[in-house]
RNA sequence: CGGAGUGUAGCUCAGCCUGGUAGAGCACUGUGUUCGGGACGCAGGGGCCGGAGGUUCGAAUCCUCUCACUCCGACCA
């Protein structure tokens, strides 16, 4: 994309109403723009990141064997009165009536729907296990939104849906999704952490929240050093070694590692000295086991092999998507702005050129733009200053910047934003460098 | 939902107390000089002062109501 005709609007000053870094970062760097009180149109820059996050999502579970659906984002009341969480989940619902006065909602998470999907066509132990995800637009009516869009109203959320016929297999497709949650982060560049948390409303015994790493994260986090140590993503692991699966989960979860809300001074004084840390973080992810909670509740069974009807054991299994842009963002920036990680940076690199109108600085300039995708071209006219300061607020990962001397000795600055490092190469090394 | 605030130019804010022709910086437009790290000069454009009602000769300013947004707490992907 040319600069000189894209619409990223950055900002010099921060408005008011961002407290917190990832909020100030988006506003400043043109990502969203607020629309009401929690609830964010995303422009360009934020859209692409969005769109990359959501697709490392995607990825990962298609490999962890989950198949993706839609579900809308519309409701009728009806499912979550079988479910009797109509009138238990409260005013965090937006409850809606199309013109015939039915009564509708906009949905806050899917496991209703999911429940009546699957039992309208599953009905033989033979159709499980089986694993249902979407990624798409939620809404609750939080009292108080905040943070930018780490706590929006509307938002972004990937959620899976896990069926089983036993208990055990149940907790295979468990650890099958913490498994792939550790790889998403760790794709992402992120630090994450499993923490053993409450279930909440969704009900249930077995839980895990995701907490990526942040200083400026809103809960505080005690954890073992030990997780900075280990193979989170399980390299070598299948999804289908039900063994070493297991092990891999006993592993990880054996650990210490809980938010000041589940912590427990009595297993953390046993974690030796030297292993405690201590640090803040930002929950982007959330699994849940329920064994038979919805699936009793709302009618869904299929017969056994031995002809009786079993009921699913199911779970669910949630990824805060648009979240995730603001964790990435507290999680890597500096005063200068935002540095993202390679795998979610909206574009890979910025090509920009000092002296527009110069002929060589033009010519080498398009040519480096056409040779690397994602790129984006800073072709604008205006003095050289604000281009920089752009472009580290936006934080691409490298920048590429052509000038007149360097082009007449046959170079050119390449900066990385991550490290701040800066050298001198010919273009043909930038290249390789940025193209990896 | 309890408490505290704020709405004036795209952004950051002044003006309000003490009523009298709506301001600054940045951004934007034109132009010239600049240009290797958030330039400078000159000339411009841009406002129903959140909305409604009231008081007054006169309201951004005082009063009432209302809407929106923010912050602190309790709650959460």
């Amino acid at each position: 994309m040319r600069l000189s005709r894209a619409f990223l609007p950055t900002l010099k000053e921060t408005p008011a109403e961002a407290t917190i870094a990832s909020h100030r970062l988006m506003l400043r760097a043109g990502l969203v723009r607020q629309t009401s009180a929690g609830i964010y149109a995303w422009l360009p820059l934020g859209w692409r990141v969005l769109q990359k996050i959501e697709q490392i999502v995607r990825e990962e579970q298609d490999r962890a064997g989950a198949q993706e659906i839609l579900m809308p984002t519309i409701q009728s009341a009806e499912l979550w009165r079988q479910s009797g969480r109509y009138d238990a989940y409260g005013p965090e619902m937006l409850r809606l009536k199309d013109r015939h006065d039915r009564e509708m909602l906009f949905g806050p998470t899917n496991e209703e729907m999911v429940t009546d999907i699957f039992r309208s066509f599953a009905k033989s132990y033979r159709d499980l296990p089986r694993n249902l995800y979407h990624i798409q637009w939620k809404f609750r009516d939080e009292v108080r939104p905040r943070f930018g869009v780490m706590r929006g109203r509307e938002f972004l959320m990937k959620d899976a849906y896990s069926f089983d016929v036993t208990k055990e297999g149940a907790q295979h497709s468990y650890r099958q999704m913490l498994l792939a949650y550790l790889r998403t982060f760790q794709r992402m560049g992120l630090k994450a952490v499993p923490m053993r948390a409450d279930t909440g409303p969704i009900g249930g015994n077995l839980s895990h929240e995701f907490i990526v790493l942040a200083e400026t994260g809103e809960s505080a986090v005690f954890y073992d050093s030990d997780y900075e140590n280990f193979d989170l993503a399980g390299s070598d692991l299948s999804y289908d070694n039900v063994e070493d699966l297991s092990a891999f989960f006993n592993q990880v979860t054996s650990m210490y590692a809980a938010t000041d809300e589940m912590h427990d001074e009595k297993a953390w004084s046993a974690v030796p000295e030297m292993r405690r840390r201590q640090g803040r973080g930002i929950e982007v992810g959330h699994i849940f086991f329920f064994g038979t909670k919805y699936s009793e509740k709302m009618g869904l069974s299929v017969q056994s092999s031995d002809g009786k009807p079993v009921v699913p054991e199911m779970g669910s299994y949630g990824i805060g998507i648009s979240r995730l842009v603001g964790a990435t963002i507290e999680a890597n920036h500096d005063e200068a702005g935002i540095k993202w990680p390679d795998a979610v940076a909206p574009f890979r690199a910025v090509v920009i050129n000092l002296k527009q109108g110069d002929a060589a600085c033009d010519a080498l300039s398009e040519r480096l733009y056409a040779a690397i995708p994602d790129a984006l071209y800073d072709d604008r006219t205006e003095r050289a200053g604000p281009k920089f300061a752009d472009a580290d607020l936006m934080g691409h990962p490298w920048q590429v910047v052509i000038g007149p001397r360097g082009v007449a000795a046959g170079v050119v600055e390449l900066k990385r934003r991550a490290t701040g490092e800066k050298q001198e190469v010919s273009p043909e090394d930038a290249l390789t460098k940025i193209l990896g």
